[in-house]
DNA sequence: TTCAACCACTT
DNA sequence: ACCCTTGGTTGAA
């Protein structure tokens, strides 16, 4: 009997069981096997169930008749359906699944890890023990738990690989491999002596990830080595493919995953940027999804892992597809309900005064302390539903990792891992709000969605009921944040009484996300009397400065106008109260006049003006081509290949098409359409000093030329 | 010049 | 593998 103790890495199928690799405590990398059975069921009426009985019968390790909880329509009598091992059920399955369609099918694609965490405790990157004989395991203990807020460090081995250049805009000539303090650039070609210095790289570093800029969707589809832990095992491939997803296409790359190593390409996965390598290994953990799975998908993933786990642990049939539809509804519920969250339209203008608060993970906050859940009925009264069940300590974590963050000093070196593991949780939560409502959601209920936001806009009158019954004006209020002002009200301390008051009366904890010196609420474009929401910017009392729905904000706002309208916003927020700042409002104009003579004099760098926009569709699709869709067709005909959910960047230029696609080769600075740019500046330093003066800024701005 | 269709983005 | 509106551009009358 050897015994191992150390952190789970990766976990696979194969022919008997599972594989999976232990990164011990004394610094080995073992691979171990496990005999590991599992089960999927199908239910149904009588006549069809011994027919695929009859089909399974001399297939599978045994047939069984038992009693399970579906979450949606209660007990049920169900055939269990037992395999020897993970292997082959997708082929099985989808074979009786076809001959039988008429029978509900359940835990048919469970990913094994969640299995295997399910059945053992122990998940993906958890400590644990393990006595075996050989190198097979007989048996398995967990160290810790996902939900521990300080887990040891799990000390990985890392290697970085990188292209000279984005291989979408020119061809890379040049890799950079870095570990630990070593760092050197190897040819591309010849590939074969690439890829031999590459095999001796991997054997010598033997890193645990391999971590990426375009692995996926280059290097590893072009190099013919085979970058693995388990040698055994050739690389898994996944072909690039477009999704619709948050109401719009999103292009996912070609992938390659590896087995007993991990990859990640930073550039193809999803919200890497958002919080990092600590985020992703942090989504793993508490999702069960394996590294590299949850790296490229989004926390939708994520949350419907964790879902399923839960319903593993509590016994509830996990169904195959959705089985739910929506109850039918009279016209006026449907009016009724169909509302988002709450919004009270701002007052237009400059305030001061003003402190903006905000409910902390409100629609989770709610799904948890309301037990809303598809089997709950959305009372509190009933035992605690599926979807809260699996929030709950999600939210926990997340709230004690914030406070965490606050308890240190904000230059600890531990504060930017918090932070990154937070926001990571954070994008989870919020995501899980939306696969309430989403149809292909499998623990998804329209009326759950519904009573969330209904409970929202409750909360949220509520809170401006008190505010107001204390003497606050309620400035502007949107889904779960609203500004109040009161006079003489400068300092955080003066709005500690109204937001205790506010966490007392409504349940859920809600924090000052700061007091503004000024605040500036921001009027429609095409009617300036009609206020629009969540459109502000405004500078705290510690100097920073805060906007949302302005052009900085945006994707597509070129980097050179985003960059001048964030300099006009700083240069406003020199001043200590918003007198001072009205008295900068020729110094910021001043800002713009010399960014519109850099502009004409050609000092402004190509890529500072590049307009960077994602393609809803192909683009021989569109009926009237916007330019971004003008430039991929410049980009296919020269024979790359464009794709739905792609981004697109491109630069405004005179002439038809009206467009220079980035990836076409030489730019000519002569080309650039001043005349539009110059626009797109004025409209973006006219979003920040309209409201400062009843004039329009573009007759200031004729003035001040003029100065300048 | 006006207007409707179309499109991408934000929260 | 999430739902639903506003600001801006295009292209035809």
């Amino acid at each position: 009997m050897n015994e191992y103790s150390g952190w789970m890495l990766d976990l696979y199928e194969d022919e008997t069981g599972v594989s999976f690799w232990l990164l011990c405590d004394d610094g080995q990398r073992v691979m171990l096997r496990m005999d590991f059975c599992v089960t999927f069921y199908a239910a149904g009426v009588a006549a069809h169930l011994r027919g695929a009985w009859r089909f399974l019968q001399d297939k599978v390790l045994q047939l069984t008749r038992e009693t399970r909880r579906d979450l949606f329509s209660g007990v049920r009598d169900v055939m269990a359906i037992k395999l020897s091992g993970p292997a082959g059920l997708q082929d099985l399955f989808s074979q009786v699944a076809g001959q039988f369609p008429e029978l509900d099918w359940y835990d048919a694609d469970i990913p094994l890890s969640l299995r295997f965490a399910a059945q053992t405790g122990v998940a993906l990157l958890g400590r644990c023990r393990l006595s075996c004989e050989g190198n097979r395991v007989r048996e398995i203990t967990p160290l810790d738990s996902p939900w521990d807020l300080e887990p040891e460090e799990l000390p990985l081995r890392i290697l970085e690989l990188s292209l000279d250049v984005d291989p979408g805009l020119a061809v890379p000539r040049r890799l950079q491999v870095k570990y630990e303090r070593a760092c050197y650039w190897l040819d591309l070609e010849p590939q074969r002596s690439l890829e031999i210095a590459l095999v001796s790289s991997l054997r010598k570093f033997d890193p645990d990830l391999i971590l990426t800029d375009y692995g996926d969707t280059w290097l590893f589809q072009k190099l013919s080595i085979n970058p693995n832990r388990d040698p055994a095992r050739e690389v898994l491939r996944r072909k690039a493919h477009s999704y619709f997803s948050y109401g719009q296409v999103v292009f996912r790359g070609a992938q390659v995953h590896l087995f007993g190593r991990w990859h990640i390409d930073k550039r193809n996965a999803m919200l890497y940027g958002e919080y990092g390598l600590e985020g992703v290994l942090e989504q793993a953990r508490v999702s069960g999804l394996g590294v590299q799975e949850m790296a490229r998908k989004s926390p939708g993933a994520g949350i419907t892992a964790m879902q399923m786990l839960t319903a593993l642990r509590i016994g509830v049939l996990v169904p195959f597809v959705k089985q739910q539809a929506e109850s039918p509804k009279t016209l006026e519920e449907l009016i009724r309900a169909d509302k988002g969250g709450m919004i009270y339209q701002p007052l237009v203008g400059l305030h001061e005064e003003v402190a903006q608060i905000d409910f902390a993970s409100m629609y989770p906050s709610i799904m948890v302390n309301f037990n809303i859940s598809p089997e709950t009925g959305n009372q509190q009264a009933n035992p605690a539903g599926l979807v809260p069940l699996s929030l709950r300590p999600l939210l926990e974590k997340r709230l004690a990792l914030k406070r965490m963050v606050s308890a240190l000093n904000p230059r600890d070196c531990r504060v930017k891992s918090l932070k990154s593991r937070s926001a990571a949780l954070k994008w989870l939560l919020v995501v899980c709000f939306g696969y309430l409502g989403y149809k292909n959601a499998r623990f998804g209920r329209i009326e759950s969605h519904e009573a969330v936001t209904a409970w929202s806009r409750e909360l949220l009158l509520q809170a401006k009921d008190i505010s107001e019954d204390m003497g606050y004006t309620v400035l502007h209020m949107y889904v779960d944040c609203l500004f109040v002002q009161k006079s003489g009200c400068r300092l955080a301390g003066d709005f500690n009484i109204l937001l205790d008051e506010i966490a007392r009366q409504t349940g859920i904890s809600i924090s000052l996300d700061g007091v503004y010196r000024w605040v500036a609420f921001l009027p429609s474009k095409s009617d300036a009397r009609i206020p629009v929401p969540n459109r502000y910017f405004g500078v705290f009392i510690d100097g920073e400065i805060k906007y949302r729905g302005i052009e900085l904000r945006r994707h597509d706002t070129p980097p050179w106008v985003a960059g001048v309208q964030l300099a006009v916003l700083r240069c406003l927020a020199q001043g200590a109260s918003l007198a001072e700042a009205r008295k900068l409002v020729p110094a910021a104009c001043a800002i713009v006049a010399r960014a519109h003579k850099e502009l004409r004099a050609g000092r402004v760098p190509m890529q500072e003006l590049v307009v960077t926009q994602r393609l809803s569709r192909a683009v021989q699709d569109y009926k009237s081509p916007p330019p971004a869709a003008r430039a991929g067709q410049l980009l296919q005909e020269q024979g790359h290949s464009i794709a739905p959910g792609q981004t697109i960047g491109f630069v405004y230029t005179l002439g038809r098409p009206g467009v220079w696609a980035c990836g076409l080769g030489a730019f000519d600075a002569r080309m650039v359409n001043v005349k539009r740019y110059s626009d797109l500046l004025d409209r973006a330093a006219a979003s920040i000093l309209d409201i400062f003066g009843s004039g329009e800024f573009a007759d200031k701005r004729g003035l001040l030329l003029g100065f300048c």
